[in-house]
DNA sequence: TTCACTGCAAAAGATTTGCACCCTC
DNA sequence: GAGGGTGCAAATCTTTTGCAGTGAA
């Protein structure tokens, strides 16, 4: 995966540096998604100079090279989560908690194929998040309906 | 559905005003989604005096009152629609031309359920958007393939 | 008459950019 | 040594908020 970075840079003449190699690892190490708020606070703590707008912009470079995807809870920020062991998913969210799961569906996928074949699309990516409750909140709101408060 | 915007105002104590109720006329009249931005312009052409910031207010009430639906395509600004003649539907996105398409697969829905339910989930919404290539531009694509420039 | 509503401008919050200096290659 | 990279602060861009005046019920 450092590798694939660095095979990247090299290919489009840019450079490796102390700051890309330092986000890269801890990028790589968190598994599931990060905000770049995250990721830069994280990487503070390793190294207390690096700037914001470098992470930001190593960010979109991972993106560029096919390490990293963009996703999207439209909640006001983004978040990017690394393909290194980490085959294309689908979210489940609790609307509750704000805990995230990732799955897919092998059905589901195919589906998506031949429906936007129908329509004369042919499909690069897709985003699916489904929104709910998880079962620990479920139970929660269960347990408040048959004892209210007050 | 103007019906219901005023059902719910009263409901809430709240009240209605000529620039909600304008709001309301434009945001209806528009098919499929607009930005916050689009919409306050459109408005701004009706009437000059209306506030950007009387338009959000409005269209986080049009949420509220169940009359308008928020979508993110991961764009950096939000969308609305309504639901009026407008059920729950996915979208298809053509990543080249910008165009969408409105879509909607029960198979897919359904089997959405059941996933959500493997993983002891209740799903109260999804988000569904598929991107890649329109007939139009795919055809552009292989055209220039055949015809390179230069 | 009472509060909710409005427009404006300022604020907030995420992300990008300009710039002078730094450091790979 | 050349040119990309960096940190910082300022700038952007979308959305929210405080406030004093306005208007619906």
């Amino acid at each position: 995966m450092k590798l694939t970075f660095e095979k990247y840079i090299a290919s489009q003449g840019l450079k490796m540096t102390r700051q890309r190699g330092l986000i890269l690892e801890i990028f790589l190490k968190k598994e599931g998604h990060i905000s770049p708020e995250e990721l830069y606070s994280l990487v503070r703590k390793k190294d207390a100079t690096v700037g914001r707008a470098t992470v930001y912009r190593m960010l979109k470079l991972l993106k560029e090279a096919d390490i990293a995807r963009e996703v999207d809870f439209g909640d006001g920020f983004s978040r990017y989560e690394h393909k290194y062991g980490h085959a294309h998913h689908d979210h489940l969210i609790c609307t509750k908690c704000g805990k995230t799961m990732e799955v897919v569906d092998e059905e589901i996928e195919a589906l998506q194929e031949k429906l936007a074949g129908r329509h004369g699309f042919s499909l690069t990516s897709h985003e699916m998040d489904l929104f709910g409750l998880c079962p620990e909140c479920r139970e929660k709101e269960a347990r408040v309906k048959r004892q209210p408060p007050g």
